[in-house]
DNA sequence: CAGAGGACGGTAAACCATTATCATTATTGT
DNA sequence: ACAATAATGATAATGGTTTACCGTCCTCTG
């Protein structure tokens, strides 16, 4: 909740450590998954593979993903015409926009 | 070079060995990253994990991929003012944009 | 305060995509 | 045509992420 970014598995370990030391890998990735059944995260799958979860209840927004950091971050603006631009015969029900590059801290 | 779409390896494979019947993945592996790295073939990660490829002498293009038969198709259109969507402070270098529906085939 | 039921966490196992191995087969140059 | 060299393909191994297992610990209730 905190993050205000999507998040690793991995990620959540180590933010989690840092309150309950003890966790493990299993707990994280039992709760996550409960979490997203419930409908209060919802997985992000990035190109490169591995999936991040984020909170659900966010309005429509799209991802930052920093090539030397590999930190994911939320961008806020949508170009809108976006589903438009399948070709003909083509249903578009959501889509997903990733920007690569470098983030501030690592600029 | 005829799909015009990106292939994922075992779709490549699949090709292949209606020309190459014995064809094996260790040969379509082998050769799609030596064409990577001559820079006939670029990859394209998409949401969902696995790499696909497509011919990298193409204009900048993005995807649409069905989740239906979960072949991807290329979209010729983009909408320009997407870099200056991050941010202050990140430095953008690429973006990928996929739209998901469902292909002509499949509606 | 005890006992039952859950949740935890360490680790082994499952899972997949990709890569390495290596005997076999094709291609090249002379 | 022949040897030298390179490419092939079946299969085993790898690596990384995710899940299963199971003994332990916690919490809740009466």
């Amino acid at each position: 909740m905190n993050a205000g970014r999507p998040l690793t598995p991995d990620e959540v370990l180590e933010y989690g450590q840092q309150i309950v030391p003890s966790l493990g890998v299993a707990t994280v990735y039992r709760n996550v998954k409960i979490l997203v059944g419930e409908g209060w995260l919802s997985e992000v799958q990035f190109p490169g593979g591995g999936l991040r979860f984020e909170l659900a209840d966010r309005p429509h927004h799209h991802h930052f993903l920093c090539r030397s950091c590999d930190q994911a971050f939320d961008v806020h603006r949508c170009p809108d015409e976006v589903e438009t631009l399948a070709p003909d015969g083509f249903e578009v029900d959501s889509h997903e926009l990733v920007l690569f590059g470098r983030c501030a801290d690592c600029t």
